[in-house]
DNA sequence: CCCGCCAACGGTACTGAGTACCGTAAATAC
DNA sequence: GTATTTACGGTACTCAGTACCGTTGGCGGG
């Protein structure tokens, strides 16, 4: 009659109990025992009490691999934003299930910092991603890559979370626009091997000059980068 | 005669252990008979098996606290450098044990997770510090204070790690360039409450048009944001 | 000198996560 | 039908971490 496979079960009976008892106070054997199989079969599913929560960063983390490897340089840049989405997207699918592990995780600590080293993960393969297509291996270009991947990361966090406490309604626009901010901090470098323009570069900085004032040394400066 | 203390002897032990057999293959049983005590005695000193390799990460935390909440709004920014200077220092001063710990995380996951979760305290640290300071309690305002905590942690990390791998003769210049980079990605927001100036704003973006053509509209935004 | 005190240590026993191995029942292939 | 896979339960083990108790060795005060 229970035809419900043991692995859901293992996973329903665990959040259940965690939300009775708590994390440390329940175990592995309350666990198969509520969902009616034996201690060896919960190991079977789950490799350890902790995965129960996070059962599939695993196929997260092959998934944005993938999203990754299969893009030209040209759409470098949207491949990291299509894979940021991704994981977003995976988390609004679990719904309330997402939340219930955010409220574990906001209370256990060892749970957080197994979340924790798994956005960090992510965090590694967009900084080798972003770092490969960058080519150059200088420091300052390598650190650049650090920066370009932790920001990322942390945008992704920040509206993930916003959307896991309620308080965002439209998560995905949220993303995008958060991704626009984090790809307006750093200069585009992707226009120069994409087209052969002889555009305008405009580079951040404040000054207390006139704009007038700062043309010439503009038109200098661009006419030093792009050549002529 | 063996008058070098327990504490001492174990984290010897222990390295030399941990270098001999791996982490994984080295129980504490193991560390604590080389080091000539009980069992009991190493938990005594260390919280966990792990901990004898990060021993002093809360006391290290709790100076980059102290180092945050004694600063005034002025000297924000300068805390911050100071606080992640703070940390880079403590691994210098370490010298060839910060290497054999890097050479251990590098190889072990456990103990890589264990790093990453106490990085991230720091983080946690810097945000909210950032995001206090800021007063600002809108969303995109706690997206930038994550974002630069963000940075100056992924900055750090950077430098560091290039120290540890022997590639930087002087990681202290390497870490103020970096934080210089940094703070350079975000508009200095003190700009317009230090000083009265009626200066120039440029932002960052790549277009294809040539600068003449963008003159008008970029005067206009100019006007725009500066009053009249 | 002896007493009481306190800190550091060792030993024993326990819980609980994770592993290894073996046996078994049912489903599926052939 | 038999053989093979698949999923499961049970037992026994290792090891990290905790709790508790007893012992030793100073150390100052009487």
């Amino acid at each position: 009659m229970s035809k419900t496979p043991a692995r859901i079960r293992l996973a329903d009976a665990a959040f259940a109990l965690f939300d009775e008892r708590g994390y440390e106070q329940t175990t592995v054997d309350d666990i198969a025992e509520r969902a009616g199989v034996g201690r060896t079969t919960f190991f079977r599913h789950y490799r350890s009490k902790e995965e129960v929560i996070f059962p599939d960063h695993d196929r997260l983390l092959a998934a944005i691999k993938d999203r990754l490897v299969t893009s030209s340089h040209s759409t470098a840049l949207v491949a990291v934003s299509d894979a940021v989405r991704l994981v977003l997207l995976h988390y609004i699918e679990e719904g309330d299930l997402a939340r219930r592990r955010y409220a574990l995780t906001s209370k256990v600590a060892a749970l957080r910092d197994r979340e924790i080293a798994s956005v960090a993960r992510y965090q590694r393969l967009f900084r080798e991603f972003i770092a490969d297509l960058m080519g150059d291996p200088t420091a300052t270009a390598s650190l650049r890559a650090e920066l370009m991947a932790a920001n990322v990361v942390a945008a992704h966090n920040h509206v993930l979370r916003r959307w896991l406490r309620g308080e965002s309604s439209d998560p995905v626009a949220e993303m995008d626009e958060a991704m626009r901010e984090v790809l307006a901090l750093f200069p585009a470098p992707s226009v120069h091997e994409a087209s052969g323009d002889d555009g305008t570069t405009v580079i951040a900085f404040r000054t207390g000059q006139d704009l007038d004032t700062l043309l010439p040394s503009l038109r200098r400066f661009i006419e030093g980068t792009t050549g002529h």
